[in-house]
DNA sequence: TTAAACTTTCAAAAATAAATGAAAGTTTAT
DNA sequence: ATAAACTTTCATTTATTTTTGAAAGTTTAA
């Protein structure tokens, strides 16, 4: 496989499992090409590889930069933006998991808790969703808690969990 | 918040969040309606709850029973069939995460090792991307290698891994 | 074996999400 | 102040995903 090939497949395999993953095919790939693309890369570029339009190019390319993982990069003596993402891979994880928590998880608890706080009346169906939402209440906050503290450990942090829990 | 309301706003809720991840609406609001259930429910009822058609209803609940969180179960004397959910959250998380290891991460990791063992040639742009890769397979191989000893604990794995990482 | 009671399938329709592109908006050099 | 070079916005179009519903399939009881 000669590199240009590999490079597409990349592109296509990271924007694919993007969509499996709720976030839209365009924006993964954009992410993915400048993963792996060594120097800042213009919109223009970005539009010619991808063969997509300018007003697409320019909302992924926003709604990125809003995920933190996607930075503008100015050049001397260019008029142009060009763009680069974040390569290190424990940052990148980092923030997208903090974003994905405040933005879903955290709303989510917010009802759980709501629903879960219901008046239950003597009924076992009642009585069977309090506990059940509680008990769903309980796991979330402990799981986003958890993903909040593996993270924070900064500096290669999954490596380190691994060897932590392995032990 | 009287108990219908309640649960409907979890069926509505749980069913916004599946589709954020990937999991399509119907779906985790049919999922969201067995757990919080505390007998088995029929085809019909389903239907009815949730105002979806028949073709619907039993899609999503062969899908959901191929994910292995929703069970058939047979009444005597009723010629129906019955649905409930996994209850037991730990299970549950374990179920999905391992579905989604086998559906999503393995084909990717797949790719990415083809895509990151080309011959590099002498380029910067070539090695940026060999580099990228690589580290990136190693990535998701450790997380997805994680993923599954955590989940491998069994009995609260949850529970016991804020424990370990905390300490 | 038949027919009633139920479930599954899948082509077509509907709903949803994403992409386009032209107009409006910015910025910068002169 | 102007215009060239560039970016953003958003109403409309296009593509994708989900849902429907009727026909085909299956199971069970008699």
């Amino acid at each position: 496989m000669e590199f240009k090939e590999a490079k597409n497949k990349f592109v296509q395999t990271w924007g694919a499992l993007g969509s499996q993953w709720g976030i839209n095919k365009t924006m993964a790939q954009i992410h993915a090409l400048l993963m792996v693309s060594n120097e800042a890369v213009s919109m223009e570029d970005i539009m010619a590889e991808l063969q997509i339009s300018r007003g697409n190019a320019s909302m992924n390319l926003r709604a990125l930069m809003d995920w933190g993982i996607v930075y503008k990069e100015y050049k001397a003596g260019e008029r142009r933006e060009f763009f680069t993402a974040e390569k290190d891979l424990d940052e990148l994880a980092v923030k997208i998991s903090r974003e994905r928590s405040k933005r879903e998880i955290k709303p989510a608890l917010k009802i759980l808790k709501e629903v879960s706080t219901i008046e239950a009346k003597d009924s076992a169906e009642e009585k069977h969703f309090v506990d059940q939402t509680s008990k769903l209440y309980d796991f979330v906050l402990k799981a986003d808690n958890m993903l909040d503290k593996m993270t924070e450990f900064n500096e290669n942090w999954l490596g380190r969990l691994v060897l932590k829990i392995m032990k």
